[in-house]
Formats: structure tokens, sequence, C-alpha cells
DNA sequence: CTAATATGATACACGAATGTCTCATATTTT
DNA sequence: AAAATATGAGACATTCGTGTATCATATTAG
């Protein structure tokens, strides 16, 4: 029997809460910070012993394995909890952006990572499927134009959540701000 | 007397053009797939002795320290080079847009970087002041609407530059073809 | 309260990357 | 052609991050 990775994975201690909140915010935010973040700095930083990491994770893949479907997870649950199928694409697009905002930290997570696990890749297919369905409608109803490229504007949408993400994070404009600015900006432009 | 990093700093080798290109362009084309690569990597993409690039670069902070200056310089040279003081904002964007795309992937690495050196910080702050003044030419020409922060606006410019550069590296757009894109997209939104 | 167990601290082994050095070879310069 | 020198290859020491094991302590569960 081919015993997949991340299935049945035998750990003799179980995690407590806490711990594991810790340890993958403080993992989240050392790697956004710095790729080469070490198991050493993200343990001082979630407070929390370096060997306990390697308690609950048996190597550092093996963590940002983990973050990283936790992230992917996250963020397709809180674009699927928010969509409105039967409504105009531009209310949908308006949608995603105030859900997927929030969450630009994950999403930049994400985009560092390698996407070698299928879990990962499938995730990230089902979000650019998502939105490449997306940007076909927006075309449908006229709201973009049909000799842009999908493609061109599946990376603006992508872009356009980062940017508004670290718009927020700088303190610059409150989510909400940042999500109308960005509709505006991915619909009309700065004009 | 104190003496400054970079300056005066002692050689027992020339370096050979050839040498000194293969090492540069491999390593940012490495630092730019791989944040984390390794001095051994980037001597063999560069087909050359591991040890020549420790004969040449004190230490892997001085290759990546060498390699950003002559990336921000590369970067700044091109954007004063094409730049056309007393025409429209339009025109100058548009003109910066078909320089800054096709360096790419230097800025790329640049944003990478910490910017912990003095001369670094003050390249990316001259190409800061740049763009905003553009920005607020472009405010001032109505070809943006003033209720759009110029901090927003700044950033969308930074951002398309890179959406358009990873277009162009994944031959779904030609050069040209990116910039009218970007500039369009930029101004109009995608509608 | 008491037993079970998750955590913290520490010591340790190991591998990988860095940086130095030497010498033979290839290339350039004169 | 001969001298000067840049390069390549390899040996070496060192540092740093990783991962394991152990034991005392703190926390939780029964």
């Amino acid at each position: 029997m081919v015993l997949k990775l991340g299935m049945s994975r035998e750990r003799r201690h179980t995690i407590r809460p806490r711990t594991l909140e810790a340890i993958l915010d403080s993992a989240i935010r050392l790697f956004n910070a710095d790729p080469g973040a070490t198991m050493t700095e993200i343990a001082i930083a979630a407070g929390v012993g370096r060997a306990t990491l390697h308690r609950h994770f048996q190597d550092k893949d093996d963590l940002i394995q983990t973050l990283s479907a936790r992230c992917m997870e996250e963020m397709n649950a809180a674009v699927r909890a928010t969509d409105i199928p039967d409504q105009p694409a531009v209310a949908r697009l308006h949608a995603m952006l105030k859900s997927a905002i929030p969450l630009g930290d994950r999403y930049a997570f994400l985009s560092l990572e390698r996407m070698e696990d299928e879990d990962l890749q499938s995730g990230y297919q089902e979000q650019l499927d998502w939105t490449t369905a997306l940007i076909e409608q927006l075309k449908a109803e006229q709201a973009i134009a049909k000799d842009v490229p999908t493609s061109w504007a599946v990376a603006q949408v992508d872009q356009v959540i980062w940017t508004a993400w670290t718009a927020v994070w700088n303190l610059e404009l409150t989510k909400y701000e940042a999500a109308d600015l960005a509709l505006r900006t991915l619909l009309k432009g700065l004009s």
C-alpha cells in the first residue's frame, strides 16, 4: 500500500492549541519577512522551545507544508464562503476582494512556495480556475474588455490583492477602503 | 581615518570581463529563482570556479551588494535616459514603462533585498521620488483622479511593471504589447 | 491530589555552506 | 617566446542550521 505523505503521521505528543497557533503565526510572519527564516528564529518569535518545533513537525519542510496547506485552505474557504454565484460579476469580484485582502499575508506566504506538493497545486488550481471563470463572466457582462488577455486580468487581480493588503498593513488604508479602491482600480484604472 | 565600506577594497586580482558578466548574470537569475541560492550553485551556473567568486567578492553580502548597486544603476539610468521632461505625463509614463519592463528581472532582484546599504536606499529613493513626481503631474493633467492616494498609484505602477515583465518572460506578450497594456490598465483599468 | 504528558533547556551529532589556501594550468601581456 | 597573472581544482577549517535525545519542570487530565 502506498502511504500518502501527510496521512497517518505518528506523533508522540498532542500539540496544545496555543502552542500550535503561536508557531504558525510566527512562522508566517517571519517567512514573509525573510524566506530564509530559521527554525530557531521561529521558535524564539513564538515564545516556544526549539525542541517543541521538532516534536510536532518532522522537519522544516513539514512545517512549511503544513503552513501552506492551512493558508491555501483559509484562502479558498474565505472566497467560497463569501461567494454569491447568481450575482453580477462585479459584485462577486467585490465580495472576493473584501474577503481576500485581509488574508494577504497568507497569500504572500503561498507565493513564496515551490508548490511541489500536489494538494497545494490542486488548491492553487482551484483558486486559479475560480478567478479565470470570474474574469470570463466579467467579460461576458462587459465589465472588462474582451481584448484584454485573461491571463493578464488574472495577474492584475492577484497583484491588486497583494498591493491592497500591503496598504492596509502599512495603515495607509482601512480594509474597506482598500477593497473599494482595488475594485475601482481594476475596472476603471486610476483615472 | 574612517574607512568607508566599499572604497579602496584591495583586490589581488583583476577580474576578466567575461568572468564578471557570467557571475553577475547567473547570480541574478539564480537569486530570482531562489533567494537562498548558494555560492556553489552560482559558480556552477556561471561556469566558473568557486574560488574565483571568493577572489573577487569578499563574501556573499559583497556579491549581493555589488549586484544590487548595478541593478539599481541600470534601472535608474534606463529611466533617466528615456525621460522626456517637457512632454505630457502620459507620454512620460509610457516611455518609462517601455524602458523599465525589460529590466523586470533587475527590478525583481532588488525587491528581494533588505536595502541596508545607504547607496541602495538613496537609489531607491530617487526612483520613488521620480515616480511620485510623475504621478502628481498625471493628476495635474487630469490623467488620473485626484482622490486616488499617491502612494496607491505609485504601488500600482511598481506592480504593473513586475506583472508586465512576468508576462513577457512567460512569452505571453511582447515587450511592446506589455508596455501598451500596462499603460492602458493603469489609466483605464481592464474595461 | 495524583498521574500522565506537553514543554523548556541543554547537550550532542551531523551536514551544508562559507571562506581560505595552495598549486597546477590556462590565458593574457610584454 | 617568456613573464605575469587570472583561473580551476581540491584540501581544509569553521560556522551555522538541522534534527535527536535526555531530563527536569510545568501543565493538564482523571
